[in-house]
DNA sequence: TATGAATGAGATTTCATTCAT
DNA sequence: GATGAATGAAATCTCATTCAT
């Protein structure tokens, strides 16, 4: 007789979720397999039933994260911008401030939702590395047309301007959106402006 | 005739050198004495005339870095502002850019001296977080008495902007310095600009 | 079909007595976890499966040794008296006597029943010392009380006397018991003959 | 140049001085040579300028005690029994009171003085046993001889009177007279009158 | 005589992983 | 699908002992 809810989706579930908090808390070599099973409620020879190895489980869920992560991306891109503020001499600004506004709330808030797959993706993995070095990418070729644009100024770097809000990103997701201190809101309205205006009154 | 290497504190030495570099490159838990033995030219036992255990050693390295940090600190403080810039109207942001600048000049001409005791003590080990955090303190006072100032902008979050100077300051530090791409020098100048006048043109 | 003795209470109890061997014959520091297994028929892993660590199952046996030496004190003590040599002047002697070589030859039976264990816990143990000077606190208020109702000579040490007593029962126990020499009820009427007669003629 | 008292003699002196205190009090296994060199104020190596090995020092000290063991042995045997106490009726229990007390007096003497030595000796070391068991056999025989000349019941087995006597000696020793608490005449006394008079009001 | 430096050998313990059911 | 039992491989650490000076 099969007990209610045992089935194997549920129980490799159940194995993935524990895991994602244990590596996320813990890292990666101070985590345990028999600290997963027993937080999952199993047994250790169960997990080999759904996982090759400790690596693989680990992997599943770095994968995890990169597929969400490629996802948001997509979406953040597709989402149209307002056209009403397309054209306009004096908007300029603005819309230079509400689309990072937008990208990077956006980002924030996928980062602060699932806390452990950040914590593993983001920053335990070995694979962050290169995720990273891909928004930075991305923010550098961003940043390089804004400048071709005029809209960024053109004695300044566009490749460390990136790695810095690479930087940025990274810390205040650790320091203060993993920690609950502040809101993905606050925090890229913060950054927008930081990095448009800079800070001299 | 002494045997070259059989001396102490020279074995001691490479001991500490070698830790280094594996801690450095492997993190903590996949560095096994063995291997920083046999790259100090040493047998497993000697390691232990000169270390209590695994963790000692990478607690000395720890402090060691924490130790040329705090004092790196204080000559970066101790180091008299530029008489001729003071008072004049025209040349407060020329202050705050030469100061910040060489602050931060300083910081990043530590940090890439000895790449492996910082790769340790900034990156991996355990006290990491604390040293950060007292270093994004001093960041916050420094912006908070430049806003009282009116030197800064005063609808800006100087934690916010501290917690980003920092992020912004170690993933530099990562990409950029560790790997030897750029020079402290020019490291500190876009930051200082970036972080003064934002990227707007 | 279960491989004969893969259970693990089984293995457990083969460890323990390849343990009690082991420590009986070799002491503490001698005995290698190596050979405990060996003996169990385990390797060196399954050990931890069942005990913590070398101290924790030889405090397990010296625990065992003493829980099973204070049932046998218990036991003794319940016993009721034979009521026909209860009361009769002339029985004084013999009821001491008699008194006496029941709890001598109890104690005699337990410690040459369980070999191991007593060479552990009488011994070898770090409790041995404490169990040792109860046992000898016993004798001492037992003799003392003989004393005070004028069957014990009042000009004799009855401290000293206790600690004679043991130390005849645990050389007894170790040379004449342990090699199977003699069995427990010679030595007990032995015993209480020379402590009430003496041995002048 | 010489350190002044550092010629061999007197640092191998120092070594099996600091020696016995370490293996008196921890016993051969917890015994380490980097204490007993601390304690004789040398280094490891010379260690084996004066011993072979840790365990040819131990055995050096065994045998130290096995000859003074000796020694003693022979000095009780030749004294010369008091002659007036001889052939006289009424005095043969005094007589063998007399006898038997300068002998154990002399052996607890014996025992108390070299505390360390016989701590290792008697108790520690792997030849106890042997030396146990020749001085039974001389206690054995003495009460024979007792038995045959009819100051000893007939009626009382000697190997085990013996061996109960060597209990006590050894129990007696390791409780009373190493820890200081009864002097050995004392317990002599008491010993003796216990063993001839037995305790029976 | 003495020692600073080094090591061979081996012990305990841990952990990811598998076997048999 | 699940598990009780067991293990291979390896890591840290200890200690008696020796080499070279």
């Amino acid at each position: 007789m099969r007990k209610k809810g045992s089935n194997g989706q549920e129980s490799r579930a159940r194995l993935l979720e524990a895991a994602a908090q244990e590596f996320a808390r813990s890292g990666y070599h101070e985590t345990k397999i028999s600290t997963i099973v027993s937080r999952a409620g199993l047994t250790q020879p169960s997990f080999y039933l759904y996982f090759q190895s400790k690596e693989a489980i680990f992997e599943e869920l770095m994968e995890l994260f990169e597929i969400q992560f490629k996802e948001m991306g997509r979406h953040s891109r597709e989402e149209p911008d307002d056209p009403d503020n397309v054209g306009q001499e004096g908007n300029r600004r603005e819309a230079s401030e509400g689309q990072m506004y937008r990208e990077l709330a956006g980002l924030f808030g996928f980062l602060g939702k699932n806390q452990d797959l950040t914590q593993i993706g983001f920053f335990t993995g070995t694979q962050s590395a290169a995720l990273k070095r891909r928004l930075m990418s991305a923010i550098h070729s961003d940043f390089a047309a804004k400048q071709q644009n005029g809209h960024f100024r053109h004695d300044a770097d566009m490749e460390i301007a990136a790695e810095c809000l690479l930087g940025t990103i990274e810390c205040l997701t650790r320091e203060q959106l993993l920690t609950g201190k502040r809101p993905p809101e606050e925090l890229a309205q913060e950054v927008v402006r930081l990095y448009l205006l800079g800070l001299m009154a």
